[in-house]
DNA sequence: AAAGCGGGGTA
DNA sequence: TACCCAGCTTT
């Protein structure tokens, strides 16, 4: 292993920034290595703030390894609902389980055993040795990668394979390097972290604000800092139109719900029943008379954005497979992906409103439904 | 190498 | 509005 480029003054001082800098996080207060574990599984390109008032509430509840493993997994799926990438709690279950068939219901220490896991990348292995075990590995996420690009002035596309392997390399070498040091890489990896979150800032870094590290930093002694590092232009979001099916049964006091398909967007989440397309679309793949539209609002997710409206809808014959019938107060309780929230909300909106009434006799809610249609209104 | 996969904060 | 965030997996 080659000599970090990196000068161990530097990394000296930043250690001793993180030390009295480093905020008070949940997550920083244990070495338990399945507790560090679900804070690094939440925070999967999740801010810090949403997941600090998660984490406790989802650990009360499954504390250990063997107590997600023993919970079903879409139950873990609406545990998980609004943090988005649901793809990480199905993963997360399944990892836990095989903690128990194969690891005795612990967390393995090994790298390389993480990594094995599902929803385990080589920055969630890397970040639960490192601060739960002490090992002398790097966690390369999105702040390690803004900070070392910037520190070692790194102008090529980070996303190349080269510039990657360079990082790679340098933060290896620079974990090594502090497994030396009274705080360990685990302080390290989370310090070069806290760095990007406070200090080196991914649109306008703040090295005038006191940054422990600008004496050694490229970028800086450059005047590029805020140009690196640079990454690919992302595509835009692709349009899409969605229908929703809003089916009261025959009492009026209960709508129905369904889980979504496991394999795909929002896989196993609770929502309405809904399908690309229109008012056809939506009642040939319900078996439903498709009423009334009560609502249109739009959802963006990275690579695609959902035009959504609301049908009322009557079912020709049985529900579909799966699905179930929940009264208001259910349908309150239940976790459901943000996409879907304005859709449960005028649901519960019609359950209380009854029979025959108008669902824009609120005026709050006509107001908002106003405010959406306007923004939903084709260009051109 | 690129695309799919959420949700929300910020400038 | 555009960008990005304590990424992983599949194609």
């Amino acid at each position: 292993m080659a000599a970090p480029a990196l000068p161990q003054a530097a990394q000296r001082a930043l250690l001793r920034w993180y030390r009295t800098a480093a905020r008070a996080l949940p997550w920083r207060r244990t070495r338990d290595p399945w507790r560090v574990w679900v804070a690094e599984a939440m925070l999967q390109q999740t801010r810090v703030e949403a997941v600090r008032q998660r984490y406790e509430e989802f650990l009360a509840r499954y504390p250990s390894p063997a107590a997600l493993a023993a919970a079903a997994e879409h139950e873990v799926v609406e545990a998980w609902a609004g943090l988005g990438y649901y793809r990480r709690a199905r993963a997360l279950w399944a990892a836990a389980r095989r903690c128990c068939a194969l690891h005795g219901g612990r967390v393995p220490a090994e790298p390389a055993a993480l990594a094995a896991l599902p929803g385990v990348g080589a920055y969630t292995a890397g970040a639960i040795a490192s601060i739960a075990f002490g090992a002398a590995v790097p966690a390369l996420d999105g702040n390690a990668v803004r900070v070392l690009a910037r520190l070692l002035a790194v102008t090529e596309d980070v996303s190349r394979v080269a510039a990657r392997r360079r990082l790679e390399t340098e933060a290896a070498a620079l974990a090594l390097r502090a497994a030396a040091e009274p705080d360990g890489p685990g302080a390290w990896n989370q310090a070069l972290m806290e760095l990007g979150a406070r200090v080196c800032l991914p649109r306008a870094p703040r090295c005038d604000a006191g940054c422990p590290v600008r004496r050694w930093c490229g970028a800086a002694r450059a005047g590029i800092a805020a140009e690196l590092p640079r990454k690919p232009a992302r595509r835009a979001p692709r349009p899409v139109q969605l229908a929703v099916g809003c089916t009261l049964d025959a009492d009026r006091r209960r709508v129905l719900v369904v889980r979504r398909p496991a394999g795909g967007l929002l896989g196993l989440a609770w929502a309405l029943p809904a399908v690309e397309g229109g008012r056809a679309e939506l009642g040939a793949a319900l078996g439903a008379r498709v009423g009334r539209e009560l609502l249109r609002w739009r959802h963006a997710f990275t690579h695609r954005v959902w035009h959504a409206r609301l049908y009322q809808c009557t079912l020709h014959g049985a529900a579909p497979p799966g699905a179930r019938w929940l009264g208001a107060a259910a349908l309150r309780r239940r976790g459901f992906p943000t996409a879907f929230r304005p859709a449960v909300a005028a649901a519960l909106e019609l359950l209380r409103a009854g029979r025959g009434a108008h669902l824009a006799s609120d005026p709050r809610h006509a107001a908002g439904r106003r405010q959406r249609a306007a923004s939903e209104r084709p260009r051109g």
